[in-house]
DNA sequence: CACAAAGGATACAGATCTGTTTCCTTTAAA
DNA sequence: TTTAAAGGAAACAGATCTGTATCCTTTGTG
């Protein structure tokens, strides 16, 4: 296992400090200190803040859904029994102390602007992970595939908000137990 | 029917811009040229920006959930009729152009420090919605109240958040449908 | 009118932020 | 061992931010 890259390292440094501290407040000096990394290293790798705030955020997107994707896989044989896991993935996500809620969700709140490279990469994760779940819902052979991907997201968004916001530790049940019943209605 | 006083239009102009552009990224300049109100008057108003930050939370937190409350009270005359009000009338506030999510989550994304009064704020915010939706739970007779109100509060969460990053238009309606089926769940 | 309070405009101080540049050290390859 | 590339440390420039102070205008009241 080679040592990662300074690039990968400054990614990884910034996706941390951007989670936990939101990207305007998480200042150049404080994540270069962080990462132990020179300016002069970090322009570079990258044209400037924003163009690392793109790069964390596609960085966290991809492997962020593979290692998601990779625990679903393993924690059900059946589509149904993956679609259920999700939910017990995030709960063990929530329970983490550097859960900060989605990476993606909160650099929204920061830069809305509907013309900002930030709402593109966002909605394309989401939509991705829509994909992913639409293609398990057809697999499981819902009888309306695209509505119950819809539901199984929008509980996941609302556990994730849930456990950030309120800290309620039973988020991510509250949320399975409404996927069951959607997957038990799309499966009848 | 007065106009507000400068302290309460400096909050309302407050909560529109940290809506829209968020906490860290509205400068107390751009805020007071839109206000159209001195430096002097404000921070005679405000001890700091943290300050007029933390009113402006509490302002919406009574303004926000009092509008909120009247519209589902005046939406539906059963209990049951006003739980799916709910839905009906965060539909409404998605479409609105002034739609950029809920203020709280947003907030936390940016203050996630426990010692942090936002985060005080924000949570006993969602903590009234709960109080709230909990009494028409149990108006409505639910078999396990408290269980349906979780329910009720997630999939609100999950369709603002929908809303708001996935922009799609159909998030309220998809979380009303599962919200009647919670509903119908734990009344019989 | 006279006068006091309130507020606007603006300059300013000090801190912090992004991004550039300079100088020196380390490192790796020839 | 020599040399070239890479990187660290730090100074620096210019912009922007919060918060204070100054000066002048407006406004309402006796």
């Amino acid at each position: 296992m080679p040592r990662p890259s300074r690039r990968d390292h400054l990614i990884n440094t910034a996706i941390t400090l951007f989670c936990e501290h939101g990207y305007h407040a998480t200042g150049i000096d404080r994540l270069l200190s962080t990462a132990g990394v020179s300016k002069k290293t970090m322009y570079q790798h990258f044209r400037s803040k924003e163009e690392l705030i793109y790069a964390a955020l596609r960085q966290y997107d991809g492997v962020y859904r593979n290692n998601f994707m990779k625990a679903v896989e393993e924690a059900g044989s059946t589509a149904e029994e993956k679609l259920l896991a999700i939910f017990d993935i995030a709960e063990a996500w929530f329970q983490e102390n550097s859960f900060f809620g989605c990476m993606f969700i909160n650099a929204i709140g920061e830069y809305s602007e509907e013309s900002s490279p930030v709402r593109d990469i966002c909605k394309q994760f989401k939509q991705q992970m829509w994909d992913y779940i639409h293609n398990l819902t057809k697999e499981a052979g819902a009888t309306n595939s695209t509505e119950l991907a819809d539901e199984i997201c929008l509980l996941l968004e609302g556990a994730i908000v849930t456990a950030q916001v309120s800290q309620k530790a039973g988020a991510a049940k509250t949320a399975r137990k409404m996927a069951r019943q959607a997957i038990n209605n799309a499966l009848q």
